[in-house]
DNA sequence: CGCTATTTTGAGATGGCTCAAGCTATGTGG
DNA sequence: CCACATAGCTTGAGCCATCTCAAAATAGCG
């Protein structure tokens, strides 16, 4: 499949996405007919695992809620080392909420699964936050729950080492993004995507994942892991004694 | 001096309490009669060297506009450790800008040299903002800034060596708060703030000072670094070789 | 049913941390 | 005005957590 296959909404059907805009965070607190205006403006983009709804740089036009499926939004630089810095899942705003008039995304936006988002343009909502300022109200809630989301990630980064950073990005993602399954929580990303989340490489998780998983705290599957003990993984995030890369005991 | 010292306006001057409204990035494109009932409101708070704003989980009832000196916020987990995650000069915003009703301030707030800043009641704001919509446009850009410069930190701590960071930050800062003198710009932080900046140890910022020091691109102070060539200082940042911690050839 | 992407594992190198001393401004009290 | 106390800084030595690189094992996919 090509880059974001657009089409008007079909089967979609509008109540679908009328339910979706009431429930989206971005979105709470607007009347019913604000409501009914911004289901007539959506436009449906889906995309493919593995595509991309827009890229670091593009232009930043639009502002998106996601409907099914995840996203991660990636950060880079001059072509080289790539870095996760937050997965969306439905219900979520991404895109150019913040972003000035003719400025680009500052992050892409890859789709981990199939995914669905609906899709405003940013000048259209603009209009409409002139209009509804608890729109703008909501825009700094969640900026302000971002941003600190990301200090404590960065403090974490900087004072916390790789272990313990990985055992809690899992039971974060565990809740944030699993799936039940085989008698755990089953979190859909490869060892690639943990690396990039937590500031470390496919190898150091993959040797972590290998230790817990003779510990029986989680299952290492292909492009996924499967958290059976939350609890002793959570131990293990807070209280790592030293050597988690050696089996021994 | 003990905790902030709250004085009304005496030879402060209500002139300069506009003058510095008017210039704030958080008030831009307000009108003249907002701008004077914002200098009602406002009250005065001066803070001495060491002395803080506000700590990391107080009650966020406060936005502060800073009108003289540097302050630095700070994040810290259960007593441990700490990072410096911004530096704010005069007309910056800080304090409790994007937390909700009720919340804390998610930072701390020290200042860095003898400060002084306007402080505002956030219902207060809030109450103005419903009326004044462009002031939560401010915030929006305002936080979108801060989100996106954390961000590209974020990937920095992920993805850089240490020597890479620590000449970025001191090239930033230099202009950021530096100041001219001694045929340099002074930056005037310790080895502990810089490395509460860098996500490393005091050793190690030490270490690559004295390193640059003997290259000719910075001078060490005590509690300050005086940055000599910035564009040396600058290549460094982008393609230290290795080894910059040895001295030798 | 071979191909390719992903993962695992080993072995080795090393960047940066830790800890322990010693050093030096700065300010202080005698 | 000087000697001392103190906070901040430097430096060395050693270690070890983590990265690197190479190679083999595995698992989907076409």
């Amino acid at each position: 499949m090509p880059i974001a296959t657009v089409r008007l909404a079909s089967r979609t059907g509008l109540d679908f996405r009328l339910h979706l805009v009431q429930r989206a965070p971005l979105f709470r607190g607007l009347d019913a007919e604000c409501c009914g205006e911004l289901v007539r403006l959506a436009r449906d983009v889906r995309v493919a695992r593995r595509e991309r709804f827009f890229d670091q740089g593009d232009p930043a036009s639009d502002v998106l809620v996601l409907c099914a499926g995840r996203v991660k939004l990636t950060h880079a630089a001059d072509g080289c080392e790539q870095v996760i810095l937050r997965v969306i899942v439905p219900g979520e705003v991404f895109g150019g909420i913040d972003v000035v008039d003719g400025g680009a995304y500052p992050l892409g936006a890859q789709a981990l699964e199939a995914s669905h988002a609906l899709v405003w343009n940013r000048c259209a909502l603009d209009a409409l936050a002139a209009r509804q300022p608890i729109l703008l109200r909501n825009v700094v809630r969640i900026l302000g729950e971002r941003l600190r989301s990301l200090e404590q990630s960065w403090r974490d980064l900087a004072t916390v080492r790789v272990p313990q950073r990985v055992a809690a990005a899992l039971t974060r993602l565990a809740v944030q993004i699993g799936r039940n399954g085989d008698g755990g929580t089953v979190v859909a990303l490869g060892r690639e995507d943990l690396a990039q989340m937590t500031g470390t490489t496919p190898f150091t998780v993959s040797r972590l994942l290998s230790d817990w998983e003779a510990r029986g705290y989680v299952q290492s599957r292909r492009e996924a892991v499967v958290v059976l003990d939350a609890t002793g993984l959570a131990r293990h995030a807070v209280a790592e004694p030293r050597r988690a890369a050696t089996v021994g005991e």
